[in-house]
RNA sequence: UGCCCCGUGGUGUAAAGGUAGCACAGGGGAUUUUGGAUCCCUUAGUCAAGGUUCGAAUCCUUGCGGGGUAGCCA
């Protein structure tokens, strides 16, 4: 081997430094130009090596609950390689993985269905439904015991489960293991056709007990549920186990990569064995082979977030939010309620990446994203939420003047609209201090500001309540300074109004993060000792005439100085406008206060 | 305690033996009729130790650290 070929690493065929960048099948470029993670190496890496059978993935909820921004990562993940492979043939599955009924209800597929959709993606005509697979995955049941491959165990279930061993011990065999085969099929057909009760028996694999993969020894693969079925009612008392079922789902739609998440990874040996071992019986159904091969990523961790399901439906049910789509829920319709645009989710999850390390990632990017995507394309607009009363001395009682501002002042193409201004105006309160600190460049007693679009005005005087408490500023406007600046003197703030006399009333329902630390899953006490108690602060306040005449549910807009807003996909209506905070503003005068 | 997987700035992620890059967060500045946005600059990293190599984040060994795993849930 010393002198053999003179050759470096020239790597041969597929190998040869494969164009990363250019091999999506799409041309869309800013799919070109998306990262290319572990996954879509091998997919890539696949499709080279045979172009004849595309990627086919699949996205398989079980509808037991809510989708949540976790999910969105692997839709974006399955739908996403589905898109860069379109023009070679690849789709993506939905697919409900419907196989406990107990838990599963017709509500949670119509809200799954509707969540991917709003996310925009489109499984097509591909919707399918693993309990429309029953009938072989009990053939394939039947052929592993006819190969001597399972078997009937009549034990129960802590009888099994003690047998299973520990981490560090082996299991012993169920004394059922050797049963003939013949009895297995004849109890096997029995426990389908309803004689036995729940618990009684049970379809085992015959792997080995010894096996150091706990997932190996001897697993369930069959177990009776007299329950009724959202999809199949009463049809089926017998059930498969997610271990049997999911390989035999992907086999039997022909999903060539079969994505999910790092903790089914112990898993993968079983899926491989049933995969094999059931082959004849996919075969012949298919008249063709199918091998998929299933292929782990680290799920999605966010900061100050609770994700599992568990948890968000307690969250739930002890009322401690709104419900499913409560804008402080990480599901997907909690988040749409919320006012997050579908696009700003799908970036972040291109953004956060495909890995096999379980990280957690900081909620901040989430949000960086929300307010990239809305600062882009919310038109602006005024409106006061915490309202201060100003009379302008100095301006006629019945005079209004129309000032016609930009929607977008920093986009010149942008159309502009009416804003009326006159003598009574409504400030935020936030925007007024009796005894301001240093640095304050807002209204204060003798100081000027700039009215946003329109003159600077200098509060004269301030009328207070018994406790002392701002109800009114008496102020004055320089009538020199409507589209200019004062000469002689610089003024720095700029503040939002609302002139009184056609503002339209508004509910504010102003949201924060859900949780106060960045891990509630490890607060002592658990997350509902970090439930943040200012989560939703909702006020009265008011809005500019011109925003309330296009408000629709679901309209989302920018509120100048005062963050990003969404009227309430439920709540809002045309003569009583709710508007949801998307999210506030970046605000360095904050973070300096804090 | 067995088995499996994973360790790159504060966080998430690139670099296929050849200049450690990007994004978010942080800091500074310019600009500004949103304390926003935009633009510029900037702080900060290969878990450790050995080995292979002209050259290692990358390959090998050992150690350390983290995660998963003992449902008739998925």
């Amino acid at each position: 081997m010393a002198d053999a070929a003179p050759t470096h690493k020239s790597k041969p065929g597929p190998h040869s430094k494969p164009n990363r960048e250019g091999q999506a099948a799409g041309s869309d470029p800013q799919a070109a130009a998306a990262p290319v993670d572990f996954i879509r190496e091998i997919v890539r890496a696949d499709l080279r090596r045979d172009p004849a059978t595309p990627p086919v993935t699949r996205f398989p909820p079980e509808p037991n609950g809510y989708l949540h921004i976790g999910h969105a990562k692997s839709i974006c993940l399955n739908f996403g390689v589905a898109e860069e492979h379109r023009n070679a043939g690849a789709r993506c599955h939905l697919r409900f993985d419907d196989t406990n009924p107990t838990r599963e209800s017709p509500e949670y597929v119509r809200s799954i269905q509707d969540d991917v959709r709003w996310l925009g993606f489109d499984w097509g005509e591909h919707l399918y439904f693993a309990s429309d697979y029953f009938d072989t995955f009990f053939d394939c049941g039947e052929h592993l015991i006819g190969q001597g491959l399972a078997f009937v165990d009549s034990q129960s279930a802590d009888q099994i489960r003690d047998s299973r061993g520990t981490l560090t011990r082996p299991g012993a065999p169920s004394p059922w293991r050797d049963r003939p085969a013949e009895e297995s099929i004849d109890l096997f057909r029995r426990m389908r056709s309803g004689e036995f009760a729940d618990g009684t028996h049970v379809l085992r694999a015959r792997i080995s007990m010894e096996h150091s993969n706990l997932n190996m020894r001897d697993p369930v693969l069959y177990r009776i549920v007299h329950a009724s079925h959202h999809h199949t009612g009463d049809r089926w008392c017998v059930y498969p186990m997610y271990d049997f079922a999911h390989p035999l789902e992907d086999a039997l739609e022909g999903i060539t990569h079969s994505l999910c998440t790092l903790e089914f990874e112990d898993h993968r040996p079983l899926y491989d064995w049933v995969v094999e071992h059931c082959a004849p019986v996919i075969e012949r159904v298919l008249g063709r082979p199918s091998r998929p091969r299933q292929i782990e990523f680290a799920r999605l961790n966010l900061t100050s977030t609770v994700m599992s399901k568990r948890k968000l439906l307690a969250l739930v049910e002890k009322g401690l939010v709104q419900g499913w789509d409560d804008p402080r829920m990480p599901t997907l319709s909690g988040l749409r309620r919320r006012g997050y645009p579908p696009e700003a989710i799908r970036r972040f999850c291109q953004a956060i990446g495909i890995t096999k390390f379980p990280g957690t990632t900081e909620v901040g990017v989430l949000e960086h994203q929300v307010r990239d995507e809305l600062n882009r394309h919310s038109r602006r607009h005024l409106g006061v939420v915490r309202p201060l009363k100003v009379v302008i001395g100095n301006w006629p009682e019945d005079r209004i003047d129309t000032l016609t501002p930009a929607h977008n002042p920093d986009d010149v193409t942008s159309v502009e609209r009416a804003l009326p201004f006159g003598r009574e105006l409504w400030i935020d309160r936030d925007d007024f201090m009796l005894e301001p600190p240093k640095g304050f460049f807002r209204l204060s007693p003798g100081t000027e500001v700039r009215l946003r679009y329109s003159y600077v005005m200098r509060c004269d005087e301030v009328v207070t309540d018994a406790a002392g408490e701002p109800v009114e500023l008496r102020c004055s406007v320089d009538h020199d300074t409507l589209g200019r600046n004062p000469e002689g003197r610089k003024v720095k703030g700029v503040i939002h109004w609302v002139a009184a006399a056609s503002a339209v009333a508004c509910e504010f329902r102003l949201y924060d993060r859900l949780f106060t630390v960045d891990d509630p899953d490890a607060a002592e006490g658990g997350y509902e000792a970090v439930i943040n108690p200012r989560s939703l602060d909702i006020c009265h306040g008011w809005i500019e005439p011109a925003l309330a005449g296009v408000l629709e549910a679901e309209t989302r807009v920018q509120l100048e100085r005062a963050g990003f807003f969404v009227a309430d996909r439920h709540d809002h209506a045309a003569e009583r406008p709710v508007l949801n905070r998307i999210i506030g503003l970046r605000d360095s005068w904050a973070r300096r206060q804090a």
